[in-house]
DNA sequence: TCATGGGTAA
DNA sequence: CGGTGGTACCCATGAG
């Protein structure tokens, strides 16, 4: 389908002119005749490509285009050839392929074409595009820097130590692998010795990424002359594979499947995408490259108001429109910290206005007070970029917001969630404008970086401005694409609300009990050193325990104790829990070492730092989430994460001892969606079997044991069960038998029979496992309940691992997702009705699965009722949704 | 400051 | 034949 899209893209989108599509053959060529390791890596192309390919060849004849091979090149190297010649006979050249592979070769008249994910156009990318996404100079430069780096997917090795960045920086400075080679004296230590030692690989690096264009082959454009697409050939094709939707693109509605029968082998069919080439004479081009466009040469009306009567004038402006961006400027990232430096407001296109306020925090705000009764005017919509963060920082201004909301950030993360969200890559990608960097205002990151406040007024206003004026202009590029992507709904009645949810989650804070924290620190100070000089002991020798590196030429080169041990790619062994278990039964000094470890990343990473987060002014902890970073819909949450925890063993759940109520009047309610994944799995499924064991209200993986066993429920033993939930979960993330075999210490041939036997008795579940995937590869994308998508890029792809990933996410996100859909609901409603009712209880942490709240005991019962009943009815399902609330002094007793 | 290895949660 | 569930966050080390 990638190759299929793809190309119905090009044709439609770039019209070309000429188009040819390139392949490989089996000759070897001189990169593998030079290269061993390349060459290894070549001919371990998956043979499942087979399958693939008489389909390609049938689509390719379909469209009447000519295939071109040359024995002895590759298929990069060959298009590299021919798109040069085209351009001296003055055609635009479209190459598609990665832009890693096509950078160096993008010229005036050369773009690399990316067809259109769903939700973002097609991109051309030319010279400018190239030098921005790889900073370098010269387009020529994108073999150096792989030259550096390496490329794992095609396994070229690079210099080891060099990693993207790094590889940036020195190509920068130097221009070239051979210079940053000859000049390697200029640099220093390990990245010095590196390139030194290295400095081969790294030329064969460089040689091996670099597309040759000497391939004695001739451009016969005459030969590539489009032809009108063979309906006789491409009907029983598309009839076959299923592609109703592509079939009717092609041939219009009146297409329609012809024998739903002949689907044989779908499933396993792979479309990879090749490089094509197309090409198009230069002056039929419809639009060419569009320069960046930035404040300099874009006109813009940016105002300064700093005079209250001309405030006011705008307040009363506002308070006419029906929708209006913000944008606050502060003195620092954090909402619960920083102080309002100005604020500023767009409602048209190119137009702007910044109102700055003084230092001094009662007259700042006294100038935001100006705004105070449009900010909280409930009729209208408030636009922004993270508008969490101006919502909490004005709450402490004394400003309530309300109204509708629509975030760019989060309008973005709905339309494509596995890209970047921020307001300048979005400017750039959808507006065509490239912003005033931040780091033009205050310089660079770092101990001279200015504060917001140091800067000319001129120079802030500039900027502020600026950015209400895009975030206004990308919300209304965004919001049709909202629509187009169908989650116009989700955002409006789903995500916009809940900001105002979590920045109260995150207003409200969670109390810890520092003392707790303190003394048991002590313990695991005492605990950790009684470990240490045991370990000592053992090994005959000190050393830190903490450096994988020290630990691992202990334990393999000092103690000997695996021979084969593995290693990292940095040579390093590899001392990870799972390599130290299969280690436990040779020395003692192994299990101190895996109690160590605990002790010491529970001490480090909880015990001791939780104290250190604790607002000096609240005396609570403000967790901070993150509604824009999991692809799946989950939320994220960061300093601290509150929502990893420990809990699993005994020590670890201490921690969550020290989670308190806000005092002796609070209890902590923790309110648990029981096994959500499960029962969503089964409602999407339908599988009868699996939505009877909840309806029966069984325990499921007793249920399952009971299945996959053949045998009575109450026959199950502690084992059994153990082993069903094991798979249970598999399921939920496409685990193979080896995995389920590696995490239950079982051999592979049982735990690939207990697959077989679960999908014998939950057919259901397999079908809809095949069934995500099929979508995915229909649509490019799967969705949840609530329609939230993912799309997945690499369904199609001809390399198994990745693809295997992509499948596994095809079946992964809409369980995940949907589950975050139903919890974001929920928390919506609970909200709602605590501020309807006036309660005073709080809600206080999220965890993917689970809400916690602090509330007066007198309202633990009411509240218990209402959280239960919006979690469980927050969307209707086929099958029961248990929630099992909790109440205790401590996040342990609650959960 | 950056990369790496390791470990925690749902 | 080898590799074999995912995401997100945070810590310490080691070298700059």
């Amino acid at each position: 389908m990638g190759f299929t899209n793809t190309l119905l893209e090009l044709l439609k989108n770039q019209q070309p002119t000429h188009l040819a599509v390139v392949f490989d053959t089996d000759a070897p060529t001189s990169r593998h005749i030079e290269f061993e390791a390349y060459k290894a890596h070549r001919e371990k192309m998956p043979e499942d490509l087979a399958t693939a390919i008489p389909y390609i060849f049938r689509l390719i004849e379909g469209f009447n285009i000519p295939i071109i091979t040359q024995d002895g090149f590759e298929a990069d190297d060959i298009i590299g050839t021919l798109a040069k010649k085209a351009e001296k006979k003055g055609f635009t050249v479209y190459c598609m392929t990665p832009d890693k592979d096509f950078g160096q070769l993008v010229s005036e008249n050369i773009f690399i074409y990316k067809p259109a994910r769903m939700g973002n156009g097609a991109e051309t990318l030319g010279i400018p595009e190239i030098l921005a996404k790889w900073e370098i100079s010269d387009v020529s430069q994108v073999i150096d820097i792989l030259g550096l780096w390496g490329d794992a997917v095609d396994n070229i090795p690079g210099i080891p130590g060099i990693g993207e960045k790094t590889a940036k920086k020195l190509v920068q400075e130097f221009g070239s692998v051979e210079s940053i080679i000859e000049n390697s004296d200029k640099l220093k230590g390990k990245l010095k010795e590196n390139v030194e030692n290295f400095a081969e690989q790294g030329l064969i690096s460089k040689k091996l990424a670099t597309i040759l264009l000497d391939v004695p082959i001739e451009l016969d454009e005459k030969s590539l002359e489009r032809e009108d697409a063979n309906r006789d050939l491409l009907e029983p094709l598309f009839s076959e594979l299923e592609f109703r939707t592509l079939g009717k693109r092609v041939f219009g509605d009146d297409f329609s499947i012809t024998d739903a029968n002949g689907k044989t082998g779908a499933g396993q069919m792979d479309l990879f995408a090749p490089a094509t080439i197309a090409t198009a004479p230069a002056d039929a081009l419809p639009e060419p490259a569009i320069p960046t466009r930035h404040i300099h040469n874009t006109p813009h009306t940016y105002i300064l108001l700093d005079t209250m009567d001309a405030q006011q004038d705008l307040a009363k402006e506002l308070s006419h429109k029906k929708s209006f961006c913000f944008d606050t400027e502060t003195t620092s990232l954090d909402a619960l910290t920083a102080e309002i430096v100005g604020i500023s407001f767009a409602f048209e296109k190119g137009k702007a206005y910044y109102i700055p306020t003084t230092a001094d925090w009662e007259s700042a705000k006294a100038t935001a007070n100006i705004f105070k009764e449009v900010l909280e005017n409930p009729l209208i919509e408030k636009v922004g970029q993270n508008l969490k963060y101006d919502i909490l920082l004005l709450s402490r201004y004394g400003i309530k917001v309300q109204g509708p909301l629509f975030d760019t950030m989060i309008a973005h993360y709905l339309i494509d969630p596995d890209t970047r969200h921020n307001m300048d890559i979005l400017s750039q990608n959808y507006l065509g404008y490239s912003p005033v960097s931040i780091k033009e205002l205050i310089g660079p990151k770092g101990k001279n970086q200015l504060n917001m406040r140091d800067v000319e007024i001129e120079k802030v206003k500039e900027y502020a401005a600026e950015d209400a004026d895009i975030t206004w202009q990308l919300h209304e590029v965004l919001k049709p694409l909202l629509a187009d992507t169908k989650t116009l709904e989700l955002a409006q009645t789903v995500e916009f609300p809940l900001i105002y949810v979590l920045a109260e989650v995150e207003k409200n804070g969670v109390k810890v009990d520092v003392e707790t924290l303190r003394s048991f620190s002590n313990l695991l100070q005492a605990d950790i050193q009684r470990l240490e000089q045991t370990i000592y002991d053992k090994a005959g020798a000190q050393f830190n325990i903490a450096s994988p590196k020290q630990l691992g030429e202990i334990l393999f080169d000092k103690l000997q104790l695996d021979p084969k041990a593995k290693k990292t790619k940095t040579g390093q062994y590899k001392t990870g829990e799972d390599v130290l278990l299969t280690l436990a039964h040779k020395s003692d000094i192994v299990q101190d070492i895996l109690d160590f470890r605990q002790l010491q990343k529970l001490k480090s990473t909880y015990v001791d730092a939780l104290p250190g987060l604790i607002n000096p002014e609240t005396g609570f902890i403000h967790t901070s989430y993150n509604q824009a970073v999991a692809a799946t819909g989950r939320l994220s949450s960061t300093n601290p994460n509150l929502q990893n925890i420990p809990i699993r063993t005994e020590k670890g759940r201490e921690v969550r001892k020290a989670f308190i109520a806000r005092d002796a009047s609070h209890v902590l309610l923790s309110a648990d969606y029981s096994q959500i994944e499960l029962r969503l799995i089964a409602a999407l499924s339908e599988d009868q079997n699996m939505l009877e064991a909840f309806r029966a209200g069984h325990d499921i993986h007793r249920a399952t044991a009971a299945r996959v066993y053949g045998i009575g429920l109450d026959e199950v033993n502690a084992d059994q069960r153990r082993n069903a939930k094991a798979v249970n979960f598999g399921i939920i993330y496409g685990q193979s038998a080896f995995g389920l075999s590696q995490s239950l210490g079982i051999p592979r041939k049982e735990a690939g029979a207990m697959i077989d036997q679960y999908f014998t008795q939950y057919a259901g579940i397999r079908r809809y496992m095949s069934r995500a995937v099929e979508f995915a590869k229909e649509n490019g994308y799967v969705e949840t309940l609530l329609k939230r998508r993912r799309y997945l890029r690499d369904i199609n792809s001809a390399n198994m691992t990745v693809r295997g990933f992509a499948e596994r996410n095809a079946i992964n996100a809409p369980i995940q997702g949907s589950a975050a859909d139903l919890i974001k609901v929920a928390m919506i409603n609970i909200q709602q009705d605590i501020e309807r009712l006036g309660l005073q209880g709080k809600m206080i942490m999220q965890v993917h699965d689970e809400l916690v709240f602090d509330v007066p005991r007198s309202e633990a019962e009411q509240l218990s009722g209402i959280i239960r009943d919006r979690m469980q009815g927050a969307i209707a399902l086929e099958v029961p949704i248990e929630v099992e609330v909790g109440k205790g002094d401590n996040w342990l007793e609650a959960h």
